[in-house]
DNA sequence: GATGAATGAGTATTCATTCAT
DNA sequence: GATGAATGAATACTCATTCAT
């Protein structure tokens, strides 16, 4: 990597945890070179546009999540631990900005967009793999199964992702889950703990 | 009502029209006042900051459809019949503006996610009540009732608010509804023509 | 006039001084507030747009000059002189600016086209009357009225609107004119006077 | 000629068309080296600054004119023909840009301004040679020769130069001319195919 | 000769808010 | 109750120029 692109990759990832912390349009640029210790041509040197920023952090998570999530799908375990395994995957930084992240979460939704439509074009396929597959192997049994991967995933990042919800939620969601794929009852019970890693030291968003 | 008041649910009914169609970040005061035809010291004479007035627009919202959903809730017709009625009166701004937000939608996140907020509050134990009428009367079968009376929500307002969904949308939605609150096959394809009705003139955009 | 008025007014004045100093690309709406004393918003409280206040410069200009002319063509004195009158009325700002102009204008180019442009409309009429006045008691004699007035203005704008001209210039020119309008010889010596009044304190720069 | 001399001359000629097409203003260096196909540094290795683009510009121009010119003033033809062939000389970019520059042309002020003073100097001296060889031979009878030609230089740029005249103009110029240098009527009826020449090609702008 | 990353002062414009009348 | 002139910090973006390699 040349010493340019090490530059722009800083501010990439300034931009990217600013943007988590305060929302897009309430980051100005001049924040974002504050932090990186640049000056403002610098900034648009390396990115056009202030929007062309967001598009890069975008690209950077999505690469990065997807690739593990591909990893998690391409391994030889059992069918619902693959599930978790993939989904997990898609559940973005827990360690590193989990902490920062945390301050101010309500502005950012158009990050939040832009990466969920991303995310869930590239992890609907993904996920439906894993489901015909447990078709095959009689886990599972349903039709229209990118349909209910895609909302089984809404309804998972509008539940979970703010960390902000209960063990009915969980149980519930369980039940449905298992029903809206045909599974027996207990199947889908690993769930509980998925989202429970989420819960603690990951504090998203409120 | 007084004068002032004619004047200040004036400036509301239009804040409400600019937060629809640009989004509130977008809408500036001066459009607002603009519109109205009053000047810039009338505006803070009614209101105390632009966010208070993202204030008052939720609210009036929020009483209008809060009003008629319970009114809903009352009537003595067949359990499904009602939840048609109860989830309709959610959804907002059939006639008046359906056609104005379509042009611009994409920024309205704030708005969109207060509204769901307090929305989602009011609806779940609405909806809650005549969920468990529908026990008591054996059309339903459920425990955990508010929990799913939230995810489904929570999944019909991401799965069909835009407008863009296909008929295996509908389908695998009808199906998973059915068997989170254990009903019968068959008893809650009245969804179809709930949502279809969203989707005409409700072209708001992907 | 009222309070605002005379703050725009002041906003203008102070603009035409430094367009015409520096010219309008180069003049920042920076300099203008400071020289004016007031807030960024204040300026654009008044004008839409920086270029919304180059055509107010002109309109005041333009306005001026053209009153001042149309006076100068309505009074009865010979067509000579009022000729001389005319023209001297659409020399612009004698005691005024003649000293801050002469700092630097090379770049006014944008004002002083738009301003041409403008006056050279407003003046060709004006004086073609004159001249068709003249014809009709003899002293000139031509066709083309407008077409040879316009370019006696073209020329002595050319030649002497920047005070930077030799008396052989002006004996050319008078020739020239008098030619021109099929005049007899020293019938427009008058000029001689017009264009030297303005090269003494209209020291514009070459 | 060296290899970095050609890079040098190049940049030139690039510069040349986009202050032509845009305005010497209006033209950054980024796009002068991004056509160029060079680095940023390459320009201010040749060129000091931009102001010094422009006047290698100027240099280039100038220089091809006025040989153009010279060598028509040293051709044994008639004096009115020589004449418009000398004028013709410094009536630039016939046939390479004039579609190019069409374009834009209204803020190139500054190059236009600065061309113009040059080719000024340039052409009278010239120019006065040919109408003195003129007088000399009968054909012209006057005084003040320099200012003449001077006059007559600054009215036919003003008139003509931007395509844009009528009939009635060319008929009013040519009698001003001939009266001006004291030819016959019928001597100078010539001008009138040397400017409709430039009014076809030469679209440049109304 | 040539590169391209870095600079930073400068640009026009926006906008929520204040306040004397 | 209502006005509208005034504010000023903030914003995204530009661009001629420098310099270590």
């Amino acid at each position: 990597m040349k010493k340019g692109e090490r530059r722009k990759d800083e501010l990439i990832r300034i931009a990217y945890r600013k943007f988590l912390e305060k929302g897009y349009e309430q980051t100005s640029v001049d924040e974002i070179i504050e932090e990186a210790g640049v000056a403002k041509g610098t900034f648009y040197y390396h990115f056009p546009s202030k929007e062309a920023t967001l598009e890069a952090v975008i690209d950077m998570m999505i690469t990065e999540e997807v690739s593990r999530a591909r990893e998690a799908a391409a391994s030889p375990v059992p069918v619902p631990v693959k599930m978790a395994a993939v989904i997990g995957s898609f559940r973005p930084e827990r360690e590193e900005q989990s902490i920062a992240m945390a301050v101010q979460d309500r502005e950012n939704f158009r990050l939040h967009e832009k990466l969920n439509k991303r995310l869930l074009a590239e992890a609907v396929p993904l996920l439906s793999d894993v489901v015909r597959e447990g078709i095959r192997q009689g886990i599972f049994a349903c039709e229209q199964v990118e349909e209910r991967v895609k909302m089984m995933l809404i309804l998972s990042s509008g539940l979970f992702d703010d960390g902000d919800f209960t063990e009915n939620d969980a149980a519930a969601f369980i039940d449905i889950a298992e029903k809206t794929f045909g599974a027996k009852p207990g199947t889908m019970a690993f769930i509980r703990e998925l989202i429970a890693g989420g819960k603690k030291d990951d504090g998203r968003e409120s």
